[in-house]
DNA sequence: CCGACGAACTTGAAGCGTCAAGTGAGGTGG
DNA sequence: CCACCTCACTTGACGCTTCAAGTTCGTCGG
């Protein structure tokens, strides 16, 4: 076999390791799947109601909406044409600067995030905030605070 | 129009979440693109060849592969089918069962692999490893262990 | 034995995400 | 004041995952 031999991962390590990646597939599958049975929306989409929902005016800029969902342009526009073909949000141009496009929640998409939010904030809390101690949430958030600027250092949002 | 107001998140319960999300996110795309670029396979594809390699006889059936991966048998399907058209893979059916198939990594798909380990395995370094203390990687591994449990209580690999 | 049932896949179609190539509005330099 | 450039999207095609229907192989009851 090889003989570059790298740093090459002990047993903690990869315990670590598939330990986090089995999460990360985990969550991601549990997480579509409850919101596509109660609501038939998924994740990603739900991201995008329930940010806008917070957001002033119930609108935002695709470009911030995209950051903060942690989702390519592409496909959050893509999504909100979706999400408009459901009567759920309407874009316009930005009055300020015709470049931007803002996205809007309309009053359909607020009841669906008053309808789904319930439901989708319970599973959070069953399948990890409960099953943490709060010394646990600590440590989840300080870790993800690392990886996440491990990944992008320019990322300079509010995470801490 | 919901007036059960279920028990809501706290800032910190937020932090948390957003946190974790935000994670899950980053790092699958971060893996994906690294993989894709260095070795042009992605992710999953990387996960079945090198837990092929890792098994006795380099062998496994489909249903125990997927349960390691983490995917569905579907999905594992449509890859090891790709994975034989790319000359890594083999199937056959196991002889002590014939509704069992075996999936076989062969000696393309093991240089593969030898190929592409060290530079994943750095990638996993510099983003997840690397970032985070023995602490916290301790932390890490009772976490992803506790939030597991809690999406799949039936889930008995070694994974503490 | 044989017929029904279930387990372990396999397949095809449909939907979503990505990538690359457009489009159109706002600067910016000459 | 107009050519050019860049930014903020938008679009279409392609690939991958999912979902629902098969198919095949054992097994178990009669």
């Amino acid at each position: 076999m090889d003989t570059h031999e790298p740093r090459w991962l002990n047993a903690e390590e990869k315990q670590t390791w598939l330990s986090l990646t089995a999460m990360v597939i985990n969550l991601s599958n549990a997480l579509d799947t409850q919101l596509q049975r109660d609501a038939g929306i998924s994740h990603f989409e739900y991201q995008v109601l329930a940010t806008l929902s917070e957001a002033a005016e119930r609108t935002m800029r695709m470009s911030d909406l995209a950051i903060l969902t942690n989702g390519s342009l592409s496909r959050l526009s893509h999504v909100v044409k979706r999400l408009e073909k459901q009567g759920w949000v309407r874009r316009a141009p930005d009055p300020d600067n015709g470049r931007y496009t803002l996205a809007i929640l309309i009053e359909a998409g607020w009841e669906k995030v008053v309808a789904t939010a319930p439901g989708h904030v319970e599973e959070v809390r069953r399948l990890v905030l409960d099953p943490l101690t709060q010394t646990q949430q600590r440590a989840l958030r300080a870790i993800g605070h690392r990886v996440n600027q491990a990944v992008d250092p320019t990322d300079t949002r509010r995470l801490d």
